[in-house]
DNA sequence: ATTGAGTAGTCATTTTTATGACTATCATGG
DNA sequence: CCATGATAGTCATAAAAATGACTACTCAAT
């Protein structure tokens, strides 16, 4: 019940309608969590019926109303106790590791066809985050954001994402390297 | 349905039991993929009676009787299709990146001392996973070994753990420290 | 005039994961 | 002699997450 935790710190940030926090949560949350708009409609439902976020109706011309959330004091509260309390270790789960492991006894094309388009995937995560981090900054140096910054939590996040992703491009470029390398050795004999 | 493809690359390596394949998933897998023992004994269970694992009993003197398993050529085909599909992106789930992202909102005591316990067992899953590499590789160099190994999927993963987890203690190290800096300036007032 | 894309959201169901509570045996330390 | 920890598992159930199939409205392009 971790996802609930996630929505709050979310929304710390302004209110959000849930249509505005699925997109939140393909872009900068998609850092540290991951879910689908239908997981977190249901899950502001349950978070206003427990009185830890609050909406309101924002009647719209020309497109459908919505609800924007907040987070309420009881929210707060709830995020406190999260916070206090131990963190279980990350899950980590990635398909591509899993094919990484069988390399060599599996189709080494397609193992570096899509350890390429992982690389990609995260040159462009680095890029959109990169956009992300300067927005937050504004005009300011980043070591001047981060001592004097009054929001400096989604750029510490994201921080991470950028170092997270590039280890990740890194790590896919060289390991497609080494399986050329030794496709071109073994085709040798 | 991917915990039986890390099940599936786990087995590669040779026979285990279900008890030391729990082992394996807290040390070299958990780079990749996280499951409590149950669950790989009820997905072994299934492999089985799928046909895509065989296991053979093995009776032992001084200790309870186990069960070694091994993957089939149906299993090994399985990987391959797996292989083949495209990988959807990696999850990523940290209940300690949703709490940074709440910084200054909750406790910064409680947050300091989360992100210094996650750096040191950052630290030891370090030191963990150097020593498995030099296992993996024996006495010949990295290189030598990426070149010329046989089985290099483990040590290809194992590499990226490395990466991760010195990538995650730096990140928790710079931001305690922008954290505990941020508090000594607030004091000041 | 219709199709496709973007906004805004709901419902029901299945699949996957996680948890708690168990059973055994053997070896070791105190 | 008893407790603890390692080995080697099983069963049932709860919780979380993912999926598929929907409803509506607007705008822009074909």
């Amino acid at each position: 019940m971790a996802l609930r935790h996630a929505v709050l710190a979310a929304l710390l940030d302004g209110e959000l309608s849930g249509y505005q926090l699925a997109k939140a949560f393909d872009v900068g949350v998609a850092n540290f969590w991951y879910a689908q708009p239908q997981q977190l409609y249901a899950e502001l439902t349950r978070l206003e019926k427990e009185g830890l976020v609050a909406g309101r109706e924002v009647v719209q011309e020309s497109r459908p109303n919505k609800r924007l959330f907040h987070v309420t004091d009881p929210g707060l509260a709830e995020l406190e106790t999260f916070t206090a309390a131990s963190a279980k270790p990350a899950v980590v789960r990635d398909d591509l590791l899993v094919k990484v492991q069988a390399a060599e006894r599996v189709d080494t094309d397609a193992l570096v066809a899509q350890l390429t388009e992982r690389a990609q995937v995260a040159r462009a995560k680095i890029d959109l985050f990169g956009t992300l981090l300067r927005r937050l900054r504004g005009d300011r140096t980043e070591e001047d954001f981060l001592r004097h910054g009054d929001r400096i939590g989604p750029y510490l996040t994201c921080l991470r994402g950028v170092a997270f992703e590039q280890e990740n491009h890194d790590w896919c470029v060289r390991t497609v390297a080494i399986l050329e390398e030794r496709r071109q050795a073994h085709a040798r004999h």
